[in-house]
DNA sequence: ATCGAGAATGGAATCGTTCTGAATTGGGTA
DNA sequence: TACCCAATTCAGAACGATTCCATTCTCGAT
């Protein structure tokens, strides 16, 4: 949850050098509260609140939104991909392998990229991402193995 | 690449508990040599050297090896997922953002999970995946932008 | 108020993968 | 060695997520 508020997000389009329209503002709206959701749910959110709007609308306004670097887009193995707001610091996810849950954890080391491979084979790296896989609270004290396990 | 010969490919699906089949003979001797292979290029690689396989027996026999812990699957994001032979010790992977192309790196810490993150929010942590992204030596020196830049 | 580029729409198409059910086959057993 | 059953393969359909297309709409500069 980034400490975006309604009002702060039309300046923010602007800043981007966005046009300011419904469909982005609604998704950008419903991004701040409700992390890592996917286009699916951002876009069944968007018309229970705010009306209607186009599936292929979601993905435009995501994708102009991630160029803009106002969002960050993430996709663990296994699901579709999700989408963040914060971006720029250099955070990593926790995934539930039972549930999907996805949580932030801050970087173990720094600045990004927060590691240099040992040998990186004369690639130029730019970006470091680092995916936890465990069980989240919930899914550990379940006893039963989940119905949908995961296989990786 | 690991150095398993054709010859004990055989004895690895019987160890594995696992049925001996021209199909599986076919797919991991075509993975031995051709790391980070997609389903469909090793579909093809099979069906070119030993002759004919479904596309849902490729599906199937990779599905089989995985959970036999033969193979191991990665899912870059934007890729189809891919399988290497390398399994067990904890190494992790370099994509190229250009052209895709995928190099292993040895793990920076050492044992797995080789990262603790500072804060799990209560999640029991089972494995830390990192993936680095840049652009390969190859596409380093190409000037003009790929066609089909990634996104990410 | 006008107009053009950018954005939204709806529909179809694509890709990778999974599901289903029938046919085949490996390999333990009689 | 022949037999049999469960494991495996096959074929085809179904599926979810995403992208592509052409048309219509609308923001915002003039």
């Amino acid at each position: 949850m980034t400490p975006t508020g309604r009002e702060e997000l039309i300046p923010a389009l602007r800043a981007a050098g966005l046009r300011v329209t419904a469909p982005r503002v609604a998704v950008l709206a419903e991004m701040t509260d409700g992390e890592h959701m996917t286009a699916d749910q951002l876009a069944l959110a968007v018309r229970d609140r705010l009306g209607t709007i186009s599936t292929q609308a979601v993905y435009d306004v995501l994708g102009a939104l991630t160029k803009a670097g106002l969002l960050r887009r993430i996709e663990p193995a296994g699901s579709a991909a999700r989408y963040e707001t914060r971006v720029g610091d250099n955070h990593h996810h926790v995934v539930c392998r039972a549930c999907g849950a996805i949580t932030d954890v801050d970087c173990v080391v720094g600045e990004p990229p927060c590691l240099s491979p040992a040998s990186a084979s004369g690639f130029v790296i730019d970006e470091a991402e680092v995916t936890f896989w465990g069980l989240c609270p919930d899914c550990q004290t379940t006893s039963k193995p989940t119905e949908k396990e995961r296989v990786r």
